[in-house]
DNA sequence: GACATATTTGCACAATTAAACAAATATGTG
DNA sequence: CACATATTTGTTTAATTGTGCAAATATGTC
């Protein structure tokens, strides 16, 4: 897995208007959230929910912790954000690509 | 269309792997390219580049101009760069969302 | 006009994907 | 143990998507 590869999977799973959704509800949380919080800003099931927020895990777009039997979501805050200003200087020609 | 629906397209565009590779090339090209020269990075038909190259060119991430028989492509880097840079702003909680 | 090159479009196909629902699992509480 | 709540998993379905190939279009050159 290249490291460009990686990068098309984060864009990926961030490019789904649902996921984004549950990013940002993430990014408004002053403490991080259970699934079933979360499922309340994208008007669909909460199976589809737990398979949106296995992704964003599996992308390291978001934390997961078990608690008790709720799973416990956490925005990879400055992770995500430093790799999208890297792209993003990248593309703008700051730093060679 | 809501902001939130474009930067998921967008978003969606970049996360696809062969049009990011498109999209890292012109990163490295001083001058803008036609759409024979960038084929080349992927190894894919040359209709599938363009068809790529219109997805991008749709979601404002390259902006294309006719010269005779080609297209010449460009980047549009500041205009992206600062779209992935207010969502990493966002995300990290800089900037409310 | 004939021909070459650049790009797009139509079509078919395989693979992926998002979604819903039901059933299963896990965990807490009485 | 019985039951409620939280989450995951299996299955199916419909829609989207990436790809290749052939044909069409557009433009330049002889």
């Amino acid at each position: 897995m290249t490291p460009q590869q990686e990068l098309a999977g984060l864009l990926k799973a961030l490019g789904e208007y649902n996921r984004l959704s549950l990013v940002y509800q993430l990014c408004d949380c002053k403490s991080p959230q259970n699934a079933m919080c979360l499922c309340e800003c994208c008007s669909v099931d909460a199976s589809v929910t737990s398979r949106h927020l296995k992704i964003l895990a599996d992308e390291g777009i978001v934390h997961v912790e078990k608690k008790g039997r709720e799973r416990i979501y956490e925005l990879n805050r400055t992770e995500v954000a430093n790799k999208l200003r890297k792209l993003a200087d990248e593309i703008e020609g700051v730093v060679p690509a």
